[in-house]
DNA sequence: CGTTCGGTGGGGAAAAGTGGGGAATGTTGG
DNA sequence: CCAACATTCCCCACTTTTCCCCACCGAACG
């Protein structure tokens, strides 16, 4: 299984690729055969999730226990998908962003990258400090009260 | 099992490096493999937290047991691991501190670093002093609150 | 007084990140 | 159906950074 963490501020080639981080690499499940599925985050600020496909394949099935019927869960597997698009390494590492999420996140030259668990997300470095200071509780606080309970 | 405790005053050279004392190379469990993850601290006072890996394993399943739905998860997952960084003692026992890490504390030329339980914390000496000048509560209450209801 | 252990510093080899060109593929318009 | 174009993919080469190894110094201990 993966898990990544650590980030890295990758520069953008005028083609739209980015390297997947060396550290990164290393932590990717050889299931998910090399290959990502690219998507938006759920964030209000724009973001790339990508998930290697093993992940990916779990959450699938977290989708497929919606219910379409229900109208705000159509709008979202309809957000989701929309967005979404399979990706694959070429052989220095790099994926190369469709175009549609490119000018989504309006990134361009630079690109943070973050490792999120059991997704890698992919920031415009600018929108990701609107991110930081848009926060209105301090990690601190956050931490406490997120992982404050775990033994109570 | 690892348990660090007592503290040094060590230095760090031009390349961010800073050598793990002798008494807690000694309480490093085999299983961490020499290898550590140093991220940041939970707290405002910027410091860096160092797992040895056999820890941080145990502190993973922790964090996918959250929910990156929540907004609040979300976030502090992100600025976590954000900081996250795998690093191996070289031959000498020393570890690089990654350059975000060291920017982000101020860390320069001299180091503190304490053991604590499962995790060692290295802090720039003045960013500690300040963290004990900032307790509003005294020693001796806090022991007899947190330690003075056990058996009770 | 010699030896060992712990802390500090610098240089060279290997790996990782970046960029550009050419071939194959798919798409659009005639 | 074919041709021209655009796009994607793949390979190769360069540059930079990181990591690993070796050497020194000082203090503590026998």
């Amino acid at each position: 299984m993966s898990f990544f963490k650590g980030s890295e501020l990758y520069s953008v080639d005028a083609k739209g690729r980015v390297s997947l981080p060396a550290k990164m690499r290393k932590n990717l499940a050889p299931e998910a055969n090399d290959t990502f599925v690219v998507t938006r985050g759920p964030d209000d600020e724009p973001c790339i999730y990508a998930y290697p496909l093993d992940e990916w394949r779990k959450f699938e099935e977290s989708l497929k226990a919606l219910n379409q019927f229900q109208e705000r869960d159509r709008f979202f597997v309809r957000t989701l998908l929309l967005w979404a698009d399979e990706v694959t390494l070429d052989n220095q590492a790099r994926i190369s962003i469709p175009k549609g999420l490119v000018d989504f996140t309006g990134i361009d030259k630079t690109a943070l990258i973050i490792g999120a668990i059991d997704h890698v997300e992919i920031w415009k470095p600018e929108t990701f400090d609107n991110y930081l200071n848009g926060r209105t509780e301090s990690y601190a606080n956050v931490a406490q009260s997120v992982m404050g309970l775990r033994g109570a």
